[in-house]
DNA sequence: TCTTCGCTTAGAACCATTCTTATTTAGGAA
DNA sequence: TTCCTAAATAAGAATGGTTCTAAGCGAAGA
């Protein structure tokens, strides 16, 4: 299980035919586990010193990538895309204060698509929800 | 209710001790009853032709203004912000297709933040959802 | 090994938003 | 009504995130 999740990423890419160049392994390889949903610039940043010469726009293509093949998604928060390796369907806390993105699982037996009709007509795909408020440190620290 | 509408932005203008210059009050009657969740640029677009020296920093600045007091909400969509006048609890539906952004209002009897506790210690003050799909039109013509 | 098309890079371009500064003006005071 | 001043506007520069472009590079199949 572990070991599947570490190659998951890199499995979507072979599947798709993609290739595997050594950018996009230490992509997939920074994105895999992370929890803290990074945005493009903090991925960069924390590539930068292995890859000195990497390209803001092979982090952008390959995300863009991995999302397009469900290898990721990607969240619009805080006015820049952010990407979440966790492709299971998942709500976000968002805290007000630190900026902190928690992943939320759905309540059990909570279908993924229930919820009652939203506007006649409207074919729901899915459901997004953010929960805003102060997380557990920043309530503390106040 | 309908002039009280009409004036609900002018007068949260007014209360904040903010004038009453013909630029904002233009934004603020564009902006009022307006279902359609538009950006700043297309606010501008608008009234360009009534104000032609209109800048996108007044724009800005207003609308800044209006959130600030309640006036309005901001909705973080599709890479651009964009300025809601219905400030009571609601969600949003988001067609995939063609963009378009309706509101959802919540089911009769749901409070604004009922919903169970996401995350141990994590206070929610509220929820966002938004339900993506294909909405009625689209789904016609397809 | 060779070849080729996909990939990476650097930097320009783009777009939304914010900032800066000079000028104008709403609205209270006289 | 006129005057005064803090607040607001306009123009455009600056910023920050993201995408595009063009030239060289290299992964991987033959
Ligand atoms: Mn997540
Ligand atoms: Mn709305
Ligand atoms: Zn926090
Ligand atoms: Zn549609």
């Amino acid at each position: 299980m572990v070991l599947s999740e570490e190659h998951r990423l890199v499995d979507a890419l072979k599947r798709a035919g993609l290739k595997l160049t050594p950018q996009r392994l230490a992509i997939a390889e920074a994105l895999t586990g992370d929890e803290t949903h990074p945005t493009a610039q903090e991925l960069y940043a924390r590539l930068k010193p292995r890859f000195s010469s990497m390209s803001m726009a092979t982090i952008y293509n390959t995300l863009g990538a991995l999302t397009k093949i469900r290898g990721c998604r990607e969240l619009e928060m805080g006015g820049a895309t952010r990407f979440d390796p966790n492709v299971t369907p998942h709500d976000h806390a968002v805290c007000e204060r630190c900026g902190a993105i928690r992943d939320v699982e759905l309540e059990s037996g909570e279908a993924p698509d229930s919820e009652p009709c939203p506007l006649p007509g409207f074919q729901v795909e899915r459901i997004e929800r953010v929960y805003r408020g102060v997380c557990a440190q920043c309530a503390e620290a106040a």
